[in-house]
RNA sequence: GUGGGCGUAGCUCAGCUGGUGGUAGCUCCGGGUUGUGGUCUCGGCGGUCGUGGGUUCGAGUCCCACCGCUCACCCCA
């Protein structure tokens, strides 16, 4: 290890259990999704820096100093991605889809990167799964994602989620209720600390995250943008509230929930699993209805949200849940006569062709060892030959379960082993 | 980037105020069962004590730096 490599700070080694793991969550994802007429998109891992930065806004932290920043060999500024909403936004217009059906709705799955402070559940390479609906302001749809994306957590067998909900109003409401907000900052100057001063210059939305208890008895009272939008946007997140009560959807509202991304508009929602800790918010979304105009397109309004796969998988492995499929095995071959070995070989391989789940010791283990890992990979069948039935071109067939064992000719054994699988599934 | 805790076999950990690394548990491999697993039992493999310096006759144990993990700030998934 002195002198070997370590993954590089921040990442993460995905041993088979995990991995399994984690492809079974992507894959409830998708069902999910796509049983409500979600497609799957996938954009590149890295993009022209200036749509994240355009988008996310200057003054966020992702963009300010999460973002891997590179410049190519032929001199264009690129960012890793750090989110996926901007890159979707970016393919929607690109691929003129706003000429399909409206909206279009579109889930994603991959990684994305922010170079952060490295702790339990915030990696600077992380998974996400990502879902967006472009091209209807309809509020059924934020109601529908906060809906499907709680029946994702559910499936996985999380329990004990928290939603909170919120609307930020449209880009229209947000200049005079800053200018109300900063005012009222102001008046209170000498009440508040240096980290509410701060906030009230880069984003005065995030004066209200303060964890200074005089600053935040301060901040309770400060003017709530919730007051302040517009009659068009409050009656826009009566509907997704009425659309989220229809379903039984238990959230709470939260007036100070600003998500950290500048391109939010209207509803906004985070979901958290309070056990985590300081990283306990394993997903979050909200609408972007201003979003395409930013990176050149036509006003489109979109809402979307995302969940990041290590914290979500953090959480079900404190609950002693795994969403991975018990790994199985058709056949192992326990081969005790090396002549035997290259046609018993050939007929795993025959029979894996078929569809027969099949492996053989690779080890040099003695008898003992080779049952025992028949046994370990919980083989439902152990194909056994030592030099005796070699002889006589014949193989054993051990049921692992009952230990019923019958003589099988090797001509035959193939056929033998896709009917026994065809027989029990 | 800033603070606190931690870093001994593949994994989980003992190791008292510095005096030669633990028959430790689990895993792995083998024997007990001349060719048959899950239990039991015996044995074996496996460590430059995170890395590099320093103090000391002597450092896993003390000091410093770095790397990594972890908790929190921060940020967000």
């Amino acid at each position: 290890m002195a002198e070997g490599f370590q993954a590089p700070r921040g990442t993460l080694d995905w041993l088979p259990q995990r991995s399994a793991a984690r492809r079974a969550m992507i894959e409830r994802f998708r069902q999910i999704f796509e049983g409500a007429g979600y497609g799957e998109a996938m954009t590149p891992i890295f993009e022209d820096k200036a749509l994240f930065a355009r988008t996310a806004g200057e003054s966020s932290e992702v963009v300010g100093k999460e973002m891997y920043l590179f410049e190519d060999q032929g001199g264009r500024e690129m960012a890793l991605r750090p989110e996926f909403t901007a890159s979707i936004v970016r393919l929607y217009l690109e691929n003129g889809l706003s000429r399909d059906p409206q909206p279009v709705r579109l889930w994603s799955a991959g990684n994305c990167y922010r170079f952060a402070a490295v702790q339990r559940g915030r990696y600077r390479e992380f998974t996400q799964v990502n879902a967006e609906a472009i091209g209807s302001d309809d509020p059924a749809i934020d109601a529908e994602l906060i809906a499907l994306q709680l029946r994702w957590f559910e499936s996985l067998g999380l329990d004990g989620l928290e939603v909170r909900l919120n609307t930020i109003g449209d880009r229209a409401d947000r200049e005079p209720y800053l200018d109300q907000l900063r005012a009222y900052i102001d008046a209170h100057s000498s009440e508040v600390d240096d980290e509410v001063r701060r906030q009230r210059d880069l984003n005065p939305l995030r004066a209200f995250d303060t964890k200074d208890p005089a600053s935040a008895a301060i901040m309770a009272d400060a003017p709530k943008i919730t007051d302040a939008v517009s009659d068009e946007a409050a009656a826009h997140f009566a509907a997704v509230r009425s659309f989220l009560d229809a379903r039984g959807v238990n959230y709470t509202l939260d007036p100070t929930l600003v998500r950290g991304l500048d391109y939010y508009s209207r509803t906004t929602w985070e979901i958290s699993w309070p056990a985590l800790g300081a990283q306990s918010g394993i997903g979050g979304g909200g609408r972007y209805d201003g979003l395409a105009e930013l990176i050149g397109g036509a006003p489109t309004p979109g809402v979307g949200f995302a969940c990041g796969i290590e914290r979500v998988l953090l959480a079900l492995e404190d609950q002693d849940r795994s969403p991975a499929p018990e790994r199985q095995m058709d056949v192992f071959f326990a081969i005790f006569c090396d002549a035997a070995r290259p046609r018993l070989h050939a007929l795993m391989d025959q029979a894996r062709a078929r569809g027969v789940a099949a492996e053989a010791d690779l080890a040099g283990r003695a008898v003992k060892g080779q049952m025992k890992q028949a046994d370990r990979i919980g083989a439902a069948l152990t194909v056994v030959c030592g030099d005796d039935e070699w002889a006589r071109s014949v193989c054993v067939v051990r049921s692992m379960a009952s230990g019923e064992q019958t003589e099988v000719s090797l001509d035959e054994l193939v056929e033998h082993l896709h009917n026994a699988k065809m027989g029990t599934a």
